[in-house]
DNA sequence: CTTTACTGTCACGCATTTGTCACCTGCACC
DNA sequence: GGTGCAGGTGACAAATGCGTGACAGTAAAG
């Protein structure tokens, strides 16, 4: 069964984007341009998390985050607000009204995928595998906890996040920018070269003596995460 | 190697929106603004699909549209047309003078995904393919692994690419100037007999005591990739 | 405030890969 | 046999790609 996101949100370019981007990463997506589209669409079928702009026609986002509330089926499904920068009132507004979270205009799909998982792990814990193993590495994106052979590692968020991307695609060779987009984010400029250095930390954390490099590098495509026995 | 997908869209945003999505899922991508450029681009290298706005400066989709048809090298090429809603008689058109299929702005990234794996699959189905086998040779372009009886074998990055572009032709027989074109790329220049070099790593890469040598010679032709017996 | 942890960039060294050349080999034809 | 041409291949200098230690800037913790 797959999670249903329902994504509230008029500007038509970002409403694709987020579902595209939310398809992709295995939820069942539904799209409302305004607020009373919202309303209707969440009760037809009550979602498991809800992305809800702030800035809408007809209902303001206020608006449709307390009737959501005042409904039992939805009074606790977990919102995501989303706001325009500098945005301060609509924010605090937004988490006394019932939002659970917010993100600030533009943002990372990465930390935007982190929130909904962590939100969705409170609200529905079977929704979500917590625990992804390949081979003798474990990661547990909840706890944020990786361990190699039942020994408990410690990484830095970057690391981990790279990590978590890897094990979730193993044998795949991503390319510097690919990995950019995904561990990054597709709006943020660093140097493609930073993420050799990355791996290289993430492959010193990894290290156990006797067991051998999980990552592989292809000379010239990327990288890519692999079982090792 | 990747599909490649030519974009003419003269609307900046969404150009772009489809430009980073096509990417992202693993295509090449190339933007034309305008009729003429389109035309230009195309005849540059052939691009395994069209995306094809109907509104655009210079010269107009169906103008565009009918040209492509009459060369040689597109006239199979599949071309889907974005045209803006209730332009009944666009659509229809558009369908005459040769598109594929249509969507209707605003479209859903996913839908034009499935159609444009749909339309791909009908003109080139081993575009899409992860792993392709030609006689006892297994090619990974995911993975970039190969493997030839099930013995993983270490290529260098041309070598990998010319084997690829070889297991998506089997059969073919390809001039030094092709191969040139879709494994160096259209713009490097190098000696035509810089092929010859790499054709005899590529077959001692692929040596296997007991196995024959796939790659075929043939004299002031080129070459062409079978499977072995 | 100081300390600690983390990040992004750079520069250097090393190994692999690359394109080209020169010199062969094989083959067809006279 | 000789001749001319197309393709095979070893050698090599140059280019490229990657790993890594060092470092400075930043943010968080104490």
């Amino acid at each position: 069964m797959k999670p249903y996101v329902l994504i509230v949100e008029d500007e038509d370019a970002l409403a694709t984007l987020l579902e595209y981007n939310f398809g992709k990463e295995g939820y069942e997506t539904a799209i409302a341009v305004d607020g009373e589209e919202a309303l209707l669409l969440a009760s037809e079928r009550t979602p498991d998390l809800i992305l809800l702009d702030w800035m809408l026609p007809k209902l303001s986002g206020i608006e449709v985050c307390r009737r959501l509330r005042r409904r039992k089926e939805t009074s606790k499904t977990p919102v995501i607000m989303l706001t325009a920068r500098g945005d301060e009132t609509d924010r605090i507004t937004g988490l006394d009204f019932g939002a659970d979270d917010y993100m600030i205009k533009p943002f990372s799909m990465p930390e935007l995928f982190a929130r909904t998982r962590a939100l969705m792990r409170r609200a529905k814990p079977s929704l979500l595998e917590d625990v992804i193993r390949v081979g003798d590495v474990e990661v547990d994106s909840q706890a944020f906890r990786v361990r190699r052979d039942d020994q408990a590692l410690h990484l830095g968020p970057t690391e981990f996040r790279l990590l978590d991307h890897f094990v979730r695609h193993p044998g795949r060779v991503f390319s510097r920018e690919q990995l950019l987009d995904a561990v990054w984010g597709r709006d943020v400029y660093v140097e493609a070269r930073t993420v050799d250095v990355h791996i290289g930390r993430l492959r010193k954390a990894l290290k156990l003596p006797g067991k051998g490099d999980p990552i592989r590098t292809v000379r010239s495509a990327g990288y890519a995460f692999e079982a090792v026995n």
